[in-house]
DNA sequence: ATGGACCCTCCCATCATGGGAAGGTCAAGG
DNA sequence: CCTTGACCTTCCCATGATGGGAGGGTCCAT
């Protein structure tokens, strides 16, 4: 059944095919994200068409922010062929309310950072409203 | 300990007054960010109003985000007499726009996600297009 | 055989913060 | 006076994700 090519490549195409670093290959592999990769008779390590496809996973669920420990949860989940959909959206959902969370904080800073600049002259004079907030 | 009478304090105080742990101001010295404290002879460091006023100007400029090189120079500043707002007003807007680019990448993946979830049905069954995006 | 482009491991740095160990100091109450 | 507990000290380690670089081995094409 399986009819596809097992082309067998070296870390370096493996960070190209997967545009993660082969610095970060093996810092995954050394914290059990990624299971021991195989090795030539020198110890160069191989990675093979199936192995890009689980750093594609990792990747693009890194683009979306999520962390490491809960890609290790989803790398199971989709493995796990009985898996509930609900564990895997609730993750999700968790991700999501926390990246709201930050952003929240982060635009009550650009709020009060905006109002404040807004009051400071910005020229050559030193009385500055930034610093008179910042001394309280 | 010997105390003298014109309010100083142990870092334990200067902490609850500043809102910044006895830990971290313990590191703000150590990274040259705040002068070495007065000692007791013990050892016992020992802060005064206008060290709690500095500490205080720290916690302030902390809640709006600023890294601490950042602080160190408006530390700077605030002891300029000579400077010009419009340093002080930069340094701001380069935060403000540091933040806008991050709070825009939280946002697109909060997009994403949210799309994605909303095609999840979260149930028993395995079948999930969260999973699916990420495998490609 | 040589050079350059790979690969290996190991250590260190980032950024801001906290935890905890091992030990010294101080004030209050028995 | 001595004990107790709440402070204080320094030092090392951990976080999360990533990168830099040293020192050394491997592979392949010229």
């Amino acid at each position: 059944m399986v009819m596809s090519m097992n082309r067998e490549m070296t870390i370096g195409q493996a960070a190209k095919s997967s545009a993660i670093s082969a610095k970060m290959i093996r810092h995954y592999e050394s914290i059990g994200l990624l299971p021991k990769a195989q090795r030539t008779e020198s110890g160069y390590r191989l990675y093979d068409d199936n192995d890009v496809h689980t750093l594609r996973f990792i990747q693009r669920a890194r683009s979306l922010g999520f962390p490491l420990e809960t890609i290790r949860t989803l790398l199971a989940l989709w493995r796990n062929r009985r898996r509930s959909s609900s564990h895997v959206k609730d993750l999700a959902e968790r991700h999501i309310a926390d990246l709201e969370r930050k952003i929240a904080e982060m635009q009550s800073m650009v709020r009060s950072l905006k109002h404040l600049a807004h009051h400071c002259h910005g020229d050559d004079r030193p009385e500055c409203p930034i610093l008179d907030d910042l001394a309280g």
